[in-house]
DNA sequence: ATGCCCTTAAGATAAGGA
C-alpha cells in the first residue's frame, strides 16, 4: 500500500504541498504558530462511535476529529435521516462520508479522507424487521464502504430489548446473516481487509460489566448465551478483536443513569472486529474513555485501531 | 427500582435505548 504523509494538526495551512484538508480551527492554530512538528509518515487509524445523536454532538465530533486525527470514523446511532445528516461538516474538515439514516431511530455513518468508495446501505440478506401488523423493512444499521483499501462496515447490532421480546429473534439472525457474509468473504478471498466495527449491543464476558450477577439476576440482554454464541460464531470464522488485547478491563459504553460513569460501571460492547490478513497490520488500540467524561457525552465512547501500511 | 438519564418527533407524552 502506498505510503502517505501525515501532519500534525495545524501543519496544513503552513506547509507547502500538504494536500489534507483540515478544519478552520486548525488553520487557526497554525496562523498562530502553535504548531511545530514536522510530517511523518504514518499507517491509518480507523475509529467507531456510537454517536446517540449526530446532531446533538456536532460540536463534539468536529472537536474529537480535530483532535484525534482519525483517517476513517464509523458511526452508530445517528438518529437522523439523510436529508439532516450534517455532510458539510465533514466535507469541511475534509472527510468524504455516507450516510445511511430512515427516521430517528438508528442510523449509520462512516467518514473517511482515505477514500470513501463502493458504498453499501445494508449487508446482503440483512434481516427485516417490522412491529406486529406492519410491514417489515430494512433498518439503517449497516453501512460498508472501501477506505484506504480497507473494507470497513459501521455496525449497529439490533439491541434485543428482552430475553423473550421478538426484537431478540431479530437480533440473532441479524447477527448470523453477517456471520454467513464473513465466511463467504473469507473463502472466497483468505487476504480480505476487512473491519466489522460498532456497537454489537453484546458482553462476550462476564468481565465485560460491571457486576455479571446484576445482569443475570435481572434477566437482562447482552450476556445471554444465544447472543454471545453470535458474537462468537464471527470470531470463529476467524475475525479478530483487535481492541481487547490492547485494553484490558475497559469500558465502551456507560449508561446515562445511576451515574454510571462516576462509579465506573460500564460496559464493553462496541468493538472492532479485523479479518485476519487485517489484524496482523494492528499496530495500537486504545478506548478514549476521556470522551465520555466530558459534557453532553455520547453514552458511548470512540474506540481506535492504528494499523501500519 | 433501568423510578434515577438522554434523544427524537411532536407539541403531551411515548418509543427506544441497554
Amino acid at each position: 500500500m502506498r505510503r502517505r504523509a501525515v501532519l500534525c494538526s495545524g501543519c496544513c495551512a503552513v506547509l507547502a504541498g500538504c494536500e489534507r484538508p483540515c478544519s478552520p480551527r486548525n488553520r487557526l492554530r497554525a496562523m498562530k504558530g502553535a504548531c511545530s512538528a514536522p510530517a511523518k509518515l504514518e499507517g491509518m487509524k480507523i475509529a467507531t462511535w456510537n454517536i446517540n445523536s449526530i446532531r446533538a454532538r456536532e460540536n463534539r465530533v468536529e472537536d474529537w476529529l480535530d483532535e484525534h486525527d482519525v483517517d476513517v470514523l464509523a458511526l452508530q446511532e445517528t438518529k437522523t435521516k439523510d436529508e439532516t445528516f450534517p455532510f458539510d461538516l465533514f466535507e469541511f474538515m475534509g472527510y468524504e462520508v455516507a450516510h445511511f439514516g430512515l427516521n430517528q431511530w438508528n442510523g449509520v455513518a462512516i467518514a473517511s479522507r482515505v477514500g470513501l468508495e463502493d458504498v453499501q446501505r445494508g449487508f446482503d440478506n440483512q434481516p427485516h424487521f417490522g412491529k406486529p401488523g406492519e410491514p417489515e423493512v430494512l433498518e439503517a444499521r449497516a453501512i460498508g464502504a472501501t477506505c484506504g483499501g480497507v473494507r470497513v462496515w459501521s455496525l449497529y447490532v439490533p439491541n434485543g430489548r428482552g430475553l423473550t421480546d421478538p426484537h431478540m429473534d431479530y437480533k440473532l439472525h441479524w447477527m448470523e446473516a453477517l456471520r454467513q457474509n464473513v465466511h463467504n468473504e473469507l473463502a472466497a478471498n483468505p487476504q480480505s481487509q476487512l473491519a466489522l466495527v460498532g456497537d454489537w449491543n453484546v458482553a462476550p464476558e462476564d468481565a465485560d460489566v460491571w457486576d455479571i450477577d446484576y445482569f443475570l439476576r435481572n434477566e437482562m440482554t447482552h450476556v445471554s448465551e444465544p447472543e454471545r454464541c453470535a458474537f462468537a460464531a464471527l470470531l470463529e470464522e476467524g475475525m479478530v478483536d483487535v481492541v481487547r488485547p490492547h485494553t484490558p478491563g475497559e469500558y465502551t459504553y456507560w449508561d446515562y443513569q445511576a451515574g454510571r460513569f462516576t462509579k465506573d460501571e460500564g460496559m464493553r460492547i462496541d468493538f472492532q472486529l479485523f479479518s485476519p490478513a487485517l489484524a496482523a497490520r494492528v499496530e495500537r488500540a486504545w478506548i478514549d474513555k476521556v470522551e465520555r467524561a466530558g459534557e453532553g457525552a455520547s453514552d458511548h465512547t470512540p474506540v481506535v485501531v492504528e494499523i501500519a501500511d
